[in-house]
DNA sequence: TGGAACAGCTTC
DNA sequence: ATGGGGAAGCTGTTCCA
């Protein structure tokens, strides 16, 4: 945003050198200005922009005309690059830094608009009379364009339209011209009409307004595809006249950059991890304090943003300029961060940059530091931990917990440190910071909001807490938010506009408050109101409180469906996504949640806010990875199954989130998955009885890892370890090598190859990167555990990479899994008949991580259906036992799995034993709700099938 | 009873 | 146009083994 005349005076001087617009300038300021307005030239360079980077004014008062009279088109006229030049050689260059566009065209908007009508007047009262073709037209011009944005200028105010020299975000322009379009600006401009100039020029030509649809932009091209490298061919264009939405590749990439929600979090948690450390380096020194009274101390800097981004700006008077600190160019984007200044005007942190200009002209809005505030941040707990405190416990970047218990004084000692703190501070940083001290920290915590800005507050007086505590609304208790603020309100019959003070509460008793907000929450509140707080703040004492415990996306905007293969895409570059941060942190995970926004039922299919979520309802389901994980087909494969588990219409959805957790450290690739699986396997053995029962059965059975049975980690461990054999795996083609190989990192599968089928010597590893590892020879007891997958290409194709089993008797891995002492039959038999013989209700749950797995064939599960089917007709109670809505999901995963893997005559089939069964006689169909819930599933699995065929 | 799964709230 | 476009953590509730 900085990028100011100094910088760039050249593309000034061309961009005014080339224009006609001192013809319109020239005359318009000798007659109009040099003469009338001398104090109001400065509009003229307001035309002299390009895209908003490059605004050269904000002039003060000039007296000399700098043009003369002359109304020559075409011509340089020297004395405007002199204009430009002195500009941006004096003083009004020192705003231009401060990168307040904002502000300045804000102002400029107004009048430049009350400049153009005087234009018009004079124009038109010297010429004919231009026919007002764009009369109900607000013109946004955006770019190079030819005629030039001056030149449209004056062709759309004759015209009688409104030029508008800024776009707010929620502008009420109804054009945008331009000539060419990146592909950032396709977001940035969704909302409006994007038009070529010719537009304006032909319409003129026309003398009547054109169809703009013919000249709308977004149909041809995007326009400097050659600058920018990343939009290859993935980019085509949009569809006519559409916005870009969640079904376009690049969203997630053009949302996560105007997010300044998602730079803001992401920034912070990483600092955050940063000094966590540090942190827990500097607790290791403290000792357990004994003393019967803490002393807390909670330091935060006054505004730490708005005063770090202001650093920078020397010449801004900090203490009385209001300034605020933004994300640059919208009018719509929140305001962060503002100083006190600022606040005297009302504006406060959170608000648009729209609003807080209505309430305060003057304010200067600020581009984010980033990197300053990193710094900044740096030397701040730098300070705290060289002042050796007992511990410190850091809040965000700008604000930490400190204990100093062991000064043992809450007078002038204490009252020493802390101002020399807040001095070094300020002289190490330039900011000032505040500090509230009490003896704990809920109190240390309101004392900061009094001591704020620039102070210290002590309170150490226990037997005032109530005085002290009487006029301070809850919401400023830690962890009240407004929901229990509204809750409180409510229940005390109070307005809603009235605030709740800890002394409203006084009547609230202990149990009400628990019975409203449950035991932890509701007793927090009431021993808050007390000026009870028992929070430990020292980190040494519980250091997995500081460890990351998940990674989450949110896309709660832009996210409108048409069909199946749109979600699909998405969810896939959310994986995607997900994956890069795994990696970029150093983490694998093995949980795995996705969140959908459905649409409330009543709720309008568009929100007031363009693309946004509007009212919804919130439907969330997880799953188990089997092992800790980052790779993205997995990730991919199992979004998308949950969200056929949630099943939200693919027209109401309105928000995505994922997560993952139950992280574990990865840092490097070459720290490979398989390793440290490796070791997780070694170091946890397994209970005895979860190796008993059915569960054994399965195990022995093949290679399969159950994803969608809950709670079988261990098992999944134990399933992580199988035998191929290396030279049956090097002979086989690259290609296939490659894909089981995938195949195999997907699943988690750790593959031990062994070098003779006979002998139990010589173990390979196979390595992620493909490289081979010696490993130490197995142990007996888990060896006759394993199987063995020794055997033709054919069928280490078929047992690794799902594809069905016509011949399973025939096949070397009949005899193989004879160790078990069963054959593949009566392997299955024991499955199927002790999970349905003992909890019937879970059969398909059981085998549904087998569904596509190879080893159960496809009849299997037709008849596996059809028990089910009988079985929701017998009687219980004398009344069918019917469908369990449990069973039902499972089910759907399953189908949706099948799908997923394309088994559209599996599918098919399933389908077709439910009509079967429903229409045989078998059935003594005394339940016609029973049999209608059939007919539904039976049309679920064709609208299944269908959106899978879209 | 304890944990898994999901839902809700709060925070910077 | 008066808005809530992130991400993470903790707590609460319900269900099930």
């Amino acid at each position: 945003m900085n990028k100011n005349s100094n910088s760039q005076p050249k593309s000034y001087e061309q961009e005014i050198g080339d224009s006609t617009f001192e013809a319109f300038n020239g005359t318009f300021s000798s007659t109009q200005i040099s003469n009338d307005n001398p104090n109001e030239d400065a509009s003229f360079n307001d035309l002299a922009r390009n895209e908003g980077r490059d605004c050269v004014d904000i002039s003060p008062p000039r007296k000399t005309p700098f043009l003369n009279d002359t109304k020559s088109q075409g011509t340089l006229d020297t004395s405007l690059t002199e204009l430009v030049d002195q500009q941006t050689d004096h003083e009004e260059t020192k705003e231009l830094k401060f990168g307040d566009y904002e502000t300045y065209f804000y102002y400029k908007k107004l009048k430049q608009q009350e400049k153009d009508e005087q234009y018009v007047q004079w124009r038109t009262k010297k010429t004919n009379q231009f026919p007002p073709i764009f009369s109900n037209c607000v013109i946004y011009v955006n770019g190079r364009t030819d005629p030039d944005i001056t030149q449209l200028h004056r062709m759309i105010i004759l015209h009688g339209g409104v030029f508008l020299n800024y776009l707010g975000a929620k502008s009420n322009a109804t054009h945008v011209i331009a000539s060419n379009i990146t592909p950032r600006k396709i977001l940035e401009f969704r909302n409006f009409k994007v038009i070529k100039p010719e537009w304006i020029t032909d319409s003129i030509k026309e003398k009547k307004l054109l169809d703009w649809t013919k000249y709308t932009l977004l149909n041809s091209q995007y326009g400097q595809k050659g600058l920018e490298s990343h939009c290859d061919q993935k980019e085509k264009s949009l569809p006519p006249n559409r916005p870009i939405d969640a079904t376009h590749p690049e969203f997630l990439k053009f949302f996560f950059e105007n997010s300044r929600l998602h730079h803001l979090s992401t920034w912070k948690a990483d600092l955050r991890e940063k000094f966590q450390q540090e942190a827990l380096k500097v607790s290791k020194m403290s000792q357990t304090f004994t003393t019967q009274r803490k002393i807390i101390i909670h330091i935060d800097f006054d505004c730490f943003f708005a005063a770090v981004s202001a650093l920078s700006h020397p010449n801004i008077d900090f203490a009385n300029e209001p300034i605020a600190v933004s994300h640059g160019g919208k009018g719509s984007s929140d305001v962060s961060s503002c100083n006190y200044a600022a606040r005297k005007f009302g504006v406060s942190n959170g608000m648009w940059v729209n609003r807080a200009l209505e309430l305060c002209p003057e304010l200067k809005i600020l581009d984010y530091d980033f990197k300053l505030y990193e710094e900044k941040s740096k030397i701040f707990y730098g300070e705290l931990t060289r002042m050796g405190p007992d511990c410190i416990f850091p809040v965000s970047v700008d604000e930490a917990l400190i204990e100093l218990s062991s000064i043992d004084d809450e007078g002038s000692a204490l009252m020493n440190i802390c101002e020399k703190l807040r001095n070094n501070i300020y002289v190490l940083t330039g900011c000032t910071v505040s500090i509230g001290a009490s003896y704990n920290v809920l109190l240390a915590k309101l004392c900061l909001r009094k001591a704020k800005p620039n102070g210290v507050f002590f309170f150490f007086q226990p037997n005032d807490v109530g005085n002290f505590l009487k006029n301070i609304p809850v919401k400023q208790l830690p962890g009240i938010g407004h929901k229990i603020e509204d809750r409180l309100a409510n229940h005390l019959n109070k307005g809603s506009k009235e605030i709740v003070t800890i002394s409203d509460l006084n009547s609230v008793s202990r149990d009400t408050m628990v019975k409203f907000f449950g035991i932890k929450t509701g007793t927090k509140l009431f021993d808050y109101c007390q000026g009870l707080d028992d929070t430990d703040i020292d980190i040494s004492k519980n250091p997995s409180r500081f460890i990351r415990k998940s990674i989450s996306i949110d896309v709660n905007w832009g996210i409108r469906f048409e069909n199946q293969t749109q979600v699909d895409d998405f969810l896939g570059r959310v994986a995607d996504h997900i994956y890069q941060r795994l990696l970029r942190l150093g983490f694998l995970g093995s949980r795995l949640m996705l969140k959908l926004a459905r649409r409330t039922k009543g709720a309008p299919i568009d929100p007031p806010k363009y693309l946004g979520m509007g009212l919804c309802d919130f439907l969330s389901k997880s799953t188990n990875l089997g092992a800790p994980t980052r790779e993205v087909g997995l990730i991919a494969t199992e979004l998308k199954s949950l969200y056929r588990m949630i099943g939200v219409a693919i027209t109401d959805l309105r928000g995505v989130s994922v997560t993952i957790s139950e992280l574990q450290k990865c840092d490097s690739e070459a720290n490979s998955v398989m390793d440290q699986r490796q070791l997780q396997f070694e170091a946890k053995k397994p209970k005895e009885k979860e190796m008993q029962g059915i569960e054994q059965n399965l195990f022995e059975s093949g290679p399969f890892i159950p994803h969608h049975s809950p709670a079988k980690k261990t098992m999944q461990k134990l399933l992580q370890k199988h035998l191929v054999d290396l030279d049956t795996f090097k002979a086989l083609p690259n290609e296939l090598q490659q894909e089981i190989k995938f195949e195999l990192e997907r699943r988690n599968v750790e593959v031990l190859f062994e070098k003779s089928p006979r002998k139990n010597r010589n173990r390979n590893c196979l390595l992620r990167d493909g490289s081979v590892k010696k490993i130490s020879k197995v142990q007996p007891k888990t060896q006759n555990k394993r199987l063995d997958l020794i055997g033709d290409q054919k069928l280490l194709n078929k047992v690794i990479l799902n594809t069905p089993v016509e011949n399973l008797e025939n096949s070397p891995i009949h005899q193989k899994t004879g160790l078990t002492g069963l054959t593949i039959g009566e392997q299955k038999t024991i499955v199927l008949n002790s999970y349905w013989a003992s909890a019937k209700m879970k059969t398909f749950n059981k085998l549904y991580g087998l569904g596509i797995q190879t080893f159960y064939e496809f009849e299997d599960w037709k008849n596996l259906l059809r028990d089910w089917i009988r079985f929701s007709f017998e009687s219980e109670n004398e009344k069918p036992i019917g469908i369990h809505e449990n069973d039902l999901d499972v089910f759907y995963g399953f189908i949706h799995k099948l799908i997923l893997n394309e088994k559209i005559y599996e599918v098919l089939s399933l389908a077709d034993i439910i009509t079967c069964s429903l229409s045989s006689s078998e059935l003594t169909s005394n339940d016609i709700d029973n049999e209608n819930d059939w007919r539904k599933i039976r049309g679920e699995l064709s609208n299944m099938l269908k959106a899978s065929l879209v």
